[in-house]
DNA sequence: CTTGGCACTCTCCGCAGCAGAGTGCCAGCC
DNA sequence: GGCTGGCACTCTGCTGCGGAGAGTGCCAAG
């Protein structure tokens, strides 16, 4: 069915509609891409490739557009990967160079990513599953409340507030701490967990006691992965006038943490590409997701990608993310 | 020059403008806000506000729309406000009510506002300046690098990273974190700030010590206001057609926590209004920013408001964000 | 299977004409 | 002096039209 020819037709055309973003005919591709066949051949292709589905025309003798079909089979089969320019490359050196703290190096990739691939940027958090505890500590804010805090081995920390007894001393209160303390230390959150449940009350602190580890069994529970961070949204309003339109629930999609967890959620390793209709989320389904992971498998582990026009350079975006989800990875394992 | 006609005049062309976004003329004035005067005369009038700047022509013999200067007249001296309805009212103690801590107050407030105002919100960190530290601590999270705890009385946590010598032993961190921690309970920052200043480096932990008296420092002269939470950026993208055009400045600005600490920066207690031009950031001058300070003075402060387009309803979008201020600053006195 | 030719279709653009909305101005009136 | 009705004028927006241009589909021939 889709011989040589017919499949370089089609790169041909995703490529000069990525370009110029308008329709394109047969003569103008034998002029462009030097196919050295004559517009007539070229038409009968179209016509197949229609057939089948990667393509459409805007009207009756306007010009094809490529299908999100069509897109699909270009980044599986057509599409040759561009290598990034050592400038590039520098780049995202340089951005990452500097960065403090994970919050730090989540907000450069962001604006990186952003950037470089002139579209909306998502990173998620990473999630660091063999962390082990390093610190926990309760704080008594006032009379009623205190504050149970939780450090990993690399520096996440969650809290989450208690109500406790207004009677209870703080020499008790501090027992605890020390006490729970001293079982999590050094644990992964999955051992950590098993071994609170095993913890037996004590006489005299119970109530304490129980409020401390239920709060801290619910925050190693607590998918960790909850945060996400977008950026770059300025570039939506670039992505030419007919997107305009479909620009409302994009954005409402992006500030929905749950829709963008869901988004990134099932992407392995490698870069994963959801092109239009591929996306669940209805409001996503005029954009594409190029997304990958980073880190390191089995531990310090999330993804991150770009959302962006279906008619988007799918080469050089899968080549920016690869890029700078490698560069993280590389970063985060030294530091 | 203004009589009481001109100004009624001026009102009842904005009022229609923000409802129907069209430039307005005499006839269809004075048949829909009963003025007791001919077309012909309130055309005079018309001349004459536009002569004084408060009126413009998008092109000859077409209606009138308001200038800057004209909404700024109106938010002064022509707007009534309007009291919210008793459902609205239910809707932000509904909305408020359930928050665990400080961050889920303000995520909730952020969509709080950009729902009930249909615009985009702004929330600003409060800045708690009474506060205490309640607790302290350095965390080893490996050889050469930990992590150091600041708590505060009203649970809001800060953290630094530091490097410190491989060769130090845990408990000499510890006793640095003690030591650090006992002299700066229960202080202000400011006087938190000045204690550290008088520390005495002791012979042995000098280089820790000293390290984390730094770290503490830094942290607590750390600008707490530098966090601002942005949402209902899908709103921007009801403003209308027109208003597609200077969206793409706006949505950078929004991404920028330096111009928006600005734009919250010379808010007062009161709701304030700054309109068009009146705004510094040139991607803001086709926007207004409503906002208003909440909390209590000299002890949990911030700012807040929503950012939209100049023709927007004043009244109602004032009041939504005085309402939204003053419920959250309550429930923030009270938690 | 490819190609040149040809008829056909559809969009886009400019133009003209017309209706409608709105204005500015003027002369008259209270 | 301010208000009003009347009137001429201007500008936009819509509609219809015709032509140019781009592009297609199909067919018959190589």
């Amino acid at each position: 069915m889709l011989d040589e020819r017919k499949l370089a037709v089609l790169r041909a055309i995703i490529t000069d509609y990525v370009e110029n973003s308008e329709p394109v005919g047969s003569k103008a591709l034998v002029e462009r891409y030097h196919l050295d066949v004559s517009p007539a051949t070229i038409r009968n292709d179209m016509a197949t490739l229609e057939e089948e589905g990667y393509l459409t025309q805007p009207h009756t003798s306007a010009g094809r557009i490529p299908t999100d079909k069509g897109y699909r089979l270009f980044v599986d089969r057509l599409a040759t990967v561009k290598p990034l320019s050592p400038a590039e490359k520098r780049a995202i050196s340089t951005f990452l160079g500097g960065a403090a703290d994970l919050d730090d190096v989540v907000a450069r990739t962001v604006r990186l990513l952003a950037q470089i691939t002139q579209q909306v940027a998502i990173v998620q958090y990473p999630v660091v599953s063999t962390a082990v505890i390093r610190h926990l500590d309760v704080v008594r804010l006032h009379l009623d409340r205190a504050l149970v805090l939780l450090v990993t081995s690399t520096g996440r920390i969650t809290q989450a507030y208690v109500e406790i007894p207004p009677e209870t001393r703080d020499d008790q209160v501090q027992a605890v701490a020390v006490r729970v303390a001293s079982v999590v230390r050094n644990m992964t959150s999955t051992q950590a967990v098993r071994a609170l449940s095993g913890l037996a009350p004590e006489p005299g602190s119970d109530a304490i006691l129980g409020i401390v580890v239920q709060a801290v069994t619910a925050l190693l529970g607590a998918d960790p992965t909850t945060r996400i961070v977008v950026g770059g949204v300025q570039n939506l309003a670039r992505f030419g006038e007919d997107f305009h339109t479909a620009m409302e629930p994009v954005l409402e999609a992006l500030e929905e943490q749950v829709v963008l967890l869901r988004l990134l959620g099932e992407v392995r390793d490698d870069v994963t590409v959801r092109i239009g209709h591929e996306n669940e989320h209805v409001g996503l389904q005029s954009t594409s997701v190029v997304a990958s992971g980073y880190g390191m498998p089995d531990d310090a582990w999330a993804t991150l990608g770009v959302v962006g026009p279906t008619r988007m350079n799918y080469p050089s975006t899968m080549a920016s993310v690869r890029a700078v989800a490698r560069y993280v990875g590389r970063f985060l394992a030294e530091g």
